[in-house]
DNA sequence: TGTACATCAGTGAACGCGCGTTCACTGATGTAC
DNA sequence: TGTACATCAGTGAACGCGCGTTCACTGATGTAC
């Protein structure tokens, strides 16, 4: 071998990485994998030594950021951990941050379009919807599930919208819905 | 002038309203205009006879596709005009049919991705949520964007994910969670 | 330990293709006389 | 009413460009002797 295989493992976390971040940034159509790999430090050609294909890529990089979904918000265990999990998915941070934030409000909807969804999709909704299966919204028996697409499309319209505080109280709205009370 | 004004109007219709519908269903990266051209029936050279550029024609077949889902679900007069809005926005037909429907679901993370967000948006969020202020959740003062959130929410959410069953529970349960009781 | 060879991640030029856009041209129609 | 001209929506070839993908080659490293 020309480099160890830990090497190669390196390389390819970091394109991982780099794809993960710019997929959720630019979305999959606006991610173009010459800057891509450029981002990655490497020339374009590397990039088949790695994956076999744009779409296997997009795979793989989708299963990163729905991992590092679920690493940055793990189960909360009682009630302030949930109050935490939606003060946290509902600010402005994450609103102006989408690279590194959850993949469903910036990759479902194209996700959907393409007609190529990951199993990772269901399975972030599963876990998320079970997270947030305590919040105060009493919708029912699919509570959770209710509060996930409020939280998403929360997300998604405070992004699309020009008019500032619109695009506050969009977030700052289902916060105080979902809340748990103190 | 070769034709008439009404013929170059009509023209500029089909196009637009083949745009509005290409738009929604292909999201805007995934929308070219030479395929578009031929959907009119026109070659992609007449484009430019009536829009600038392509951005141009984004704008205008955004408000087209606005117009056209405020037409479709104008505001409710009462409890039961808003439920006949819920079952039919929250409907699988609606789910299965995006270039037909509502552009939020389809093209809200597209907008805010590109930085390139329209008025017709912004009013339209503004329209849905009064017209979703009456409905059931119960989340405070603004109950109509937080049901507004849940739903677009939801739409996104049941187009992503591929389990069929889960997808219509996420419909399901948002229509329950936001209907008015009989 | 030192040398010869095999491996293969990474380089960089090139492939065909579809993109948005431009442009010289056509030809059906409206207007002027 | 009939003819000559002006208009301009629409055609179709071409533009440069970036896309995903391929490929002959390089050269640093690991392995074999």
């Amino acid at each position: 071998m020309r480099y160890t295989d830990k090497h190669k493992a390196e390389t390819r976390a970091r394109i991982l990485s780099e794809a993960s971040r710019r997929l959720r940034q630019d979305g999959i159509a606006g991610t173009g994998l010459a800057p891509l790999m450029q981002g990655a430090g490497l020339t374009h050609g590397a990039f088949y030594a790695h994956f076999a294909t744009k779409d296997a890529l997009v795979q793989a990089a989708l299963d990163d950021a729905v991992g590092q979904t679920l690493e940055r918000w793990p189960p909360p265990a009682d009630a302030a951990g949930l109050q935490a999990f939606l003060d946290s998915y509902l600010s402005a941070q994450h609103r102006d941050d989408p690279g590194a934030g959850c993949p469903l409000p910036s990759l479902a909807a194209e996700l959907g379009l393409r007609g190529t969804p990951s199993a990772s999709t269901d399975m972030l909704v599963a876990r998320f919807a079970r997270a947030l299966d305590g919040c105060k919204l009493d919708a029912g028996p699919n509570n959770g599930l209710v509060a996930l697409a409020a939280i998403v499309g929360a997300l998604t319209l405070s992004r699309a919208v020009v008019d500032q505080p619109t695009s506050q109280r969009i977030l700052a709205a289902v916060r105080a819905a979902l809340s748990v009370p103190d």
